[in-house]
DNA sequence: AACGTGACTTATT
DNA sequence: GAATAAGCCACGT
Protein backbone atom coordinates (compact mmCIF):
# COMPACT_ATOMS: atom_id res chain seq x y z
CA UNK A 1 0.00 0.00 0.00
CA UNK A 2 0.73 3.50 -1.03
CA UNK A 3 0.23 4.82 2.30
CA UNK A 4 1.83 2.07 4.31
CA UNK A 5 5.65 3.02 2.90
CA UNK A 6 4.92 6.65 3.03
CA UNK A 7 4.41 5.86 6.75
CA UNK A 8 7.25 3.59 7.27
CA UNK A 9 9.96 6.16 5.27
CA UNK A 10 8.33 9.16 7.55
CA UNK A 11 8.97 6.93 10.39
CA UNK A 12 12.48 6.53 9.60
CA UNK A 13 13.24 10.44 9.33
CA UNK A 14 15.88 10.82 12.35
CA UNK A 15 14.92 13.52 15.15
CA UNK A 16 16.50 17.12 14.03
CA UNK A 17 15.73 15.89 10.75
CA UNK A 18 13.77 16.42 7.38
CA UNK A 19 13.16 15.14 3.81
CA UNK A 20 11.22 16.89 1.07
CA UNK A 21 8.14 15.06 -0.72
CA UNK A 22 9.88 14.16 -4.05
CA UNK A 23 12.52 12.42 -1.74
CA UNK A 24 9.61 10.64 0.21
CA UNK A 25 8.50 9.41 -3.18
CA UNK A 26 11.22 8.48 -4.75
CA UNK A 27 12.35 6.04 -1.55
CA UNK A 28 9.01 4.05 -2.84
CA UNK A 29 10.06 4.00 -5.92
CA UNK A 30 7.93 6.20 -7.29
CA UNK A 31 9.96 9.24 -8.21
CA UNK A 32 6.86 11.15 -9.45
CA UNK A 33 4.51 11.05 -6.77
CA UNK A 34 5.17 13.55 -4.73
CA UNK A 35 1.75 14.79 -4.45
CA UNK A 36 0.36 11.84 -3.42
CA UNK A 37 2.89 11.61 -0.08
CA UNK A 38 1.39 15.34 0.86
CA UNK A 39 -1.85 13.65 0.20
CA UNK A 40 -1.00 10.87 2.97
CA UNK A 41 0.11 12.99 5.21
CA UNK A 42 -2.50 15.20 5.07
CA UNK A 43 -4.44 12.45 7.48
CA UNK A 44 -1.97 11.90 9.19
CA UNK A 45 -2.22 14.77 12.30
CA UNK A 46 -2.32 12.94 15.37
CA UNK A 47 -0.87 9.53 14.53
CA UNK A 48 2.45 8.95 15.55
CA UNK A 49 4.04 9.72 12.63
CA UNK A 50 6.82 12.61 12.50
CA UNK A 51 4.85 14.32 9.05
CA UNK A 52 6.07 17.28 10.48
CA UNK A 53 9.47 16.47 9.11
CA UNK A 54 8.46 16.43 5.45
CA UNK A 55 9.13 19.85 3.77
CA UNK A 56 9.21 20.89 0.22
CA UNK A 57 12.19 20.69 -2.02
CA UNK A 58 13.23 24.31 -1.24
CA UNK A 59 12.60 23.62 2.80
CA UNK A 60 9.93 25.03 2.97
CA UNK A 61 6.61 24.14 4.87
CA UNK A 62 3.54 23.74 2.19
CA UNK A 63 0.75 24.03 4.25
CA UNK A 64 -0.94 26.93 3.04
CA UNK A 65 -3.46 27.92 5.96
CA UNK A 66 -5.51 25.22 5.73
CA UNK A 67 -7.48 23.84 8.39
CA UNK A 68 -6.10 20.30 8.38
CA UNK A 69 -2.89 21.30 9.91
CA UNK A 70 -1.32 24.96 10.09
CA UNK A 71 2.24 25.45 9.18
CA UNK A 72 2.92 27.40 12.76
CA UNK A 73 2.42 24.32 14.30
CA UNK A 74 5.00 22.41 11.76
CA UNK A 75 6.77 25.46 12.42
CA UNK A 76 6.80 25.22 15.95
CA UNK A 77 7.53 21.14 15.95
CA UNK A 78 10.54 21.54 13.95
CA UNK A 79 12.04 24.06 16.45
CA UNK A 80 11.35 21.83 19.02
CA UNK A 81 13.83 19.35 17.73
CA UNK A 82 16.62 22.32 17.39
CA UNK A 83 15.83 23.07 13.34
CA UNK A 84 16.22 26.59 12.61
CA UNK A 85 12.77 27.96 10.87
CA UNK A 86 13.58 31.26 9.02
CA UNK A 87 10.38 32.43 7.87
CA UNK A 88 8.65 28.83 7.54
CA UNK A 89 12.13 27.64 5.63
CA UNK A 90 14.84 25.72 6.65
CA UNK A 91 18.48 25.16 5.76
CA UNK A 92 18.01 21.61 3.67
CA UNK A 93 21.77 21.47 3.30
CA UNK A 94 22.05 21.66 6.94
CA UNK A 95 19.15 19.50 8.10
CA UNK A 96 18.28 16.68 4.82
CA UNK A 97 18.26 13.18 5.78
CA UNK A 98 20.17 11.21 2.97
CA UNK A 99 18.33 7.76 3.75
CA UNK A 100 20.53 4.74 4.02
CA UNK A 101 21.55 1.80 1.33
CA UNK A 102 20.04 -0.12 4.42
CA UNK A 103 16.88 1.11 5.00
CA UNK A 104 16.06 1.48 1.24
CA UNK A 105 16.77 -1.93 0.68
CA UNK A 106 14.08 -2.74 3.67
CA UNK A 107 12.39 -0.69 1.07
CA UNK A 108 12.57 -3.33 -1.52
CA UNK A 109 14.17 -1.39 -4.08
CA UNK A 110 16.77 -2.88 -6.11
CA UNK A 111 20.77 -1.63 -6.52
CA UNK A 112 20.97 0.24 -8.99
CA UNK A 113 18.13 2.41 -8.37
CA UNK A 114 19.01 2.47 -4.90
CA UNK A 115 22.51 3.98 -5.94
CA UNK A 116 20.32 7.08 -8.17
CA UNK A 117 18.31 7.55 -5.10
CA UNK A 118 20.91 8.63 -2.92
CA UNK A 119 22.99 10.21 -5.27
CA UNK A 120 19.89 12.32 -6.83
CA UNK A 121 19.29 14.01 -3.22
CA UNK A 122 22.97 14.13 -1.65
CA UNK A 123 25.22 17.07 -2.06
C1' DA B 1 -15.02 4.66 -16.11
C1' DA B 2 -14.19 9.56 -16.19
C1' DC B 3 -13.03 13.72 -13.91
C1' DG B 4 -11.30 16.95 -10.58
C1' DT B 5 -8.22 17.72 -6.80
C1' DG B 6 -3.80 18.69 -4.63
C1' DA B 7 1.02 19.47 2.28
C1' DC B 8 4.80 18.49 -5.37
C1' DT B 9 8.52 18.88 -9.14
C1' DT B 10 10.60 19.93 -13.24
C1' DA B 11 11.25 22.44 -17.44
C1' DT B 12 10.42 26.50 -19.99
C1' DT B 13 10.03 31.43 -20.87
C1' DG C 1 14.30 34.78 -10.23
C1' DA C 2 9.30 34.96 -10.99
C1' DA C 3 5.45 33.26 -13.64
C1' DT C 4 3.58 29.37 -16.50
C1' DA C 5 2.78 24.93 -18.06
C1' DA C 6 2.80 20.41 -17.84
C1' DG C 7 3.71 16.05 -15.75
C1' DC C 8 2.43 13.01 -11.87
C1' DC C 9 -0.62 9.51 -9.38
C1' DA C 10 -3.72 8.05 -5.30
C1' DC C 11 -8.30 8.93 -4.14
C1' DG C 12 -13.05 10.53 -3.72
C1' DT C 13 -17.32 11.43 -6.41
Amino acid sequence: MFKQKVIEVVNNIPHGKVVSYGQVAAYIALPRAARQVGWVLRGMAGNNVPWWRVVNKKGVISINGNFHADRNLQKKLLEAEDILVNDFQVDMGKYRFIASTKLLKKLQLSDNYIQEAISKFSI
